[in-house]
DNA sequence: AGCACGCCGACT
DNA sequence: GTCGGCGTGCTC
């Protein structure tokens, strides 16, 4: 007898372990751990997706197993490896276990369901209605009620029945491709044979005769890449010129080949990180390194010698970088070193894209994987290296269920793996450059810019002078000066306006009035490309009013900052000068954040104005100063990690400035000068802010003094909510020891979200080994309030508190 | 999640 | 009496 215990595709608490089936005959030897597979699940004939966790002899089981209905996969898609993660992350972090496997693959191989109506009679009015002539009636969600309830009852009349059908999205998909039979010696031929009018003609054949080792290549990458079209290929075609053939296996995308580059030399301080790293890698130490390097210092250099070393020991190497720093320049740098053994996984990707990229890791097509978050579970075998750039990003903790840290996985894998990670930052957060003082970590510094580049210029402007303070708009005389400086000698500057929430919304002057969300407490944002007022968190949308709703008046109007309203100051004072804006508004479309920064690299403005976004990695020679509207605002957040916030962007945005040749300014317009972390980061002097920091976090019970777990609860009814927070604080009272500190239940910050109350409760310890089990207990007992639109989530370690 | 079972009220 | 409302509990 072979059985196989499966995860099955339920996301509730209850079923949240393995369930057992019986392996059919003809399966057996085919079914093996880490396989999808269907089942059939509950009472009825409802057949779902599961996940073959292990595969043994004999089973416990009281009642009749069932046995596995078919297999998804021929062979395994997750290796015992990432089944061993699976369990270690959906404890770490109170999610189902169903849920972490699904995250660790490629969202089109997630199962998707559907149901049909099938006539079980041929003579019934009512059923020959819903079919409407149709051999089968699809169930959707769009179905009313009626209905639903017409189906219930013909299904117990044994009138119809319905037919579950799991789907799987993953199928690779056919491109079209062109090749050719001809040499290139026929080719040039041919080309000189065409109409000289016959542009896109040459083009083709010039791209088939210089590419011929490549083919075939694909249509969209002819499109995209040299612009040829698809009618351009069909007309040559017609003529015998080219072939169209189909491909399953996607290739490299041949536009994307970016010039080699070759090693740099090592400055002193480089050289010791390779070494060390490398060492680590040879000897097959799980140790974690912390770089931190200033910006300049070099550290991707150290990041890909040390890949290099990797992948000379037949290892493979894995690199994790900020989402928002994924840009082209990053990406070339890594490809352009290691040519086609890289594979990408960043957000512009389409579904089908990511699944072959994932496929190619998969097959060992590659050795090294470059992506922001998700990709810690890259199907890598043998990794010798694992990076995590920008480590302090908040980014890499995913902020909904399962809320894993990349570095937390990133440090899991390379226990296993036996391989060293790296994190490298010119700001540290907090914990991991503590854990590097206590030895946990190995510290290694690179405190030096390469070439020997200065440091900015910054200069603090206190907002709260006279001379400040009596300016209409957003730009003191001191910012002013320094753009107009800029402008004069064309160097290009970036205007920092710290945060979003910071836009504009409408006020009525006459009776205070704010215009909030219905569903959510908070005001609506006005978003002048639409003309109408927004809100941030549901996506509620409504017209912009000329009289107040409240007393009627007529003295309604914008108030706060966005980056539109900074836009047109810019507009008003600079009418010469170019801006582009880049923020939530402007990069929604994909890859349009990389065509502002190209456009802006390409010196096709002289302003850049953007959100935090513009403060990652981003190398542009020409820009000497970098102005920043107003550093205050993520201080003001009742965040235990605003300071560390505020320091950090500012740090990362000033090392903008000055890069190359030319000496940096940077300007920074503050209501707190004498803020330590304004102060600190001016000075770009962290080690004195972690000082500081470090013991205001002691001084509060913080992070890393003690670890925290937040507990947040919602429900449509606000006494509800609260009630049940109340009962949960009791509960976890009677777990946790005297030295642990319990806070609230409060209301976070917006309290109110999609008509939501939201309530949370934070548990500060040290060491509570009750605490975990009790929290898991509570998921459990809490389930029945689930299902009537409660909602409790569990956050390990979080990275901001709202 | 989806389904059955079971217990209540208001209908032919 | 019975149809159908939803609360409860189970799924290998």
């Amino acid at each position: 007898m072979s059985v196989a215990e499966i995860i099955v595709d339920v996301p509730t608490m209850q079923t949240n372990r393995p369930f057992e089936y019986l392996i059919p005959d003809a399966l057996t030897d085919v079914v093996v751990p880490g396989m999808r597979v269907e089942v059939p699940f509950g009472r009825g004939k409802r057949k779902i997706q599961g996940f073959v966790m292990q595969v043994k002899d004999s089973s416990d089981f009281q009642g009749k197993l069932k046995p596995i209905s078919r297999v998804i996969d021929l062979k395994p898609v997750l290796s015992q490896e990432m089944l061993d993660l699976s369990s270690w992350l959906a404890d770490r972090t109170y999610s189902f276990q169903i849920s972490c496997l699904q995250t660790m693959l490629p969202s089109v191989m997630r199962a998707k369901y559907k149901q049909y109506v099938i006539p079980l009679v041929q003579d019934n009015p009512e059923v020959s209605q819903l079919l409407n002539g149709q051999p089968t009636f699809e169930i959707t969600n769009q179905i009313d009620d009626e209905t639903i309830k017409l189906i219930n009852r013909l299904r117990k009349n044994k009138q119809v029945d319905i037919q579950y059908v799991v789907e799987n999205q993953a199928v690779q998909v056919k491109r079209q491709a062109v090749t050719t039979d001809l040499n290139i010696i026929q080719l040039h031929e041919d080309k000189s044979q065409l109409r000289a009018n016959a542009k896109s003609q040459i083009k083709l054949l010039e791209f088939l005769a210089d590419n011929l080792e490549q083919l075939p290549v694909e249509f969209n990458v002819l499109e995209k890449e040299y612009g040829i079209s698809r009618a351009a290929i069909k007309t040559a075609e017609k003529n015998n010129l080219v072939k169209v053939v189909e491909v399953t296996k996607l290739r490299k995308p041949v536009g994307i080949n970016p010039e080699k580059t070759t090693k740099l030399a090592l400055t002193d301080e480089q050289q010791v990180a390779v070494d060390q790293i490398s060492d680590a890698i040879t000897n097959e130490i799980p140790q974690t390194f912390l770089i931190e390097g200033v910006t300049g210092s070099g550290k991707t250099e150290v990041y890909l010698q040390t890949i290099e070393k990797a992948l000379q020991q037949d290892k493979t190497a894995l690199m994790l970088v900020p989402e928002i720093s994924l840009t082209p320049q990053m990406v070339n740098r890594v490809v352009g070193r290691f040519g086609d053994q890289v594979a990408v996984l960043h957000s512009g990707l389409s579904n089908g894209e990511r699944y072959d990229e994932w496929t190619r890791i998969e097959n060992h097509d590659v050795k090294v994987v470059v992506g922001a978050r998700s990709a810690v579970f890259a199907p890598l075998d043998n990794i010798g290296l694992i990076i995590i750039d920008e480590e302090h990003e908040a980014s890499y903790k995913q902020d909904d269920n399962p809320r894993y840290h990349a570095r937390d996985v990133a440090q899991w894998r390379a226990k296993v793996n036996k391989c060293p990670v790296v994190l490298g930052s010119a700001t540290p957060s907090l914990e991991s450059r503590a854990r590097a003082e206590k030895g946990v970590y190995k510290l290694i510094w690179m405190k030096k810019r390469i070439n020997n580049q200065t440091l900015p210029h910054v200069h603090i402007v206190d907002m709260r002078d006279s001379e400040n303070s009596a300016v209409k708009g957003d730009f003191s005389p001191a910012l002013k000066s320094g753009l107009q400086e800029t402008l004069d000698k064309h160097e290009q500057a970036i205007v920092l306006l710290n945060r979003r929430g910071y836009s504009s919304f409408m006020m009525c002057r006459e009776c205070g009035f704010v215009l909030k969300c219905p569903n959510c407490d908070v005001s609506l944002t006005y978003h002048k490309d639409l003309g109408k007022m927004k809100c941030h968190y549901c996506g509620h949308e409504e017209p912009v009013p000329n009289i107040c709703p409240n007393c009627h008046s007529k003295k309604i109007g914008f108030y706060g900052t966005g980056t539109q309203n900074i836009e047109q100051q810019l507009h008003d004072l600079f009418p010469q000068a170019r801006v582009l804006r880049m923020d939530v508004d402007t990069t929604r479309r994909k890859g349009a954040h990389a065509k502002i920064l190209q456009q802006f690299g390409q010196h096709k403005a002289d302003i850049l104005l953007g959100t935090q976004m513009i403060a990652k990695g981003l190398d542009f020679p020409d820009v000497t100063l970098v102005g920043v509207i107003n550093a205050d605002t993520t201080l003001s957040l009742a965040d235990f990690r605003a300071s560390e916030r505020t320091f950090q962007l500012l740090t990362q945005v000033s090392g903008r400035a000055g890069r190359a040749q030319k000496v940096g300014h940077v300007i920074i317009q503050t209501f707190n000068p004498d803020h330590y972390a304004i102060k600190d980061a001016a000075k770009q002097d962290y080690e004195t802010f972690f000082k500081q920091e470090m013991y205001l976090r002691h001084q509060s019970n913080y992070t890393p003094y003690y670890f925290t777990t937040l507990i947040s609860v919602a429900n449509q009814d606000e006494g509800k909510t609260l009630k049940q927070s109340y009962w949960l604080k009791k509960q976890l009272q009677t777990a946790l020891s005297k030295d642990a500190i319990l806070l609230g239940p409060s209301p976070t910050m917006i309290s109110r979200k999609q008509n939501k109350y939201y309530y949370q409760i934070i548990v500060k310890y040290k060491h509570e080994p009750q605490l975990h089990q009790r929290l898991l207990e509570i998921l459990n007992e809490t389930q029945a309030d689930v299902k009537s639109g409660f909602t409790i989530a569990i956050d390990n370690e979080p990275q901001h508190i709202d």
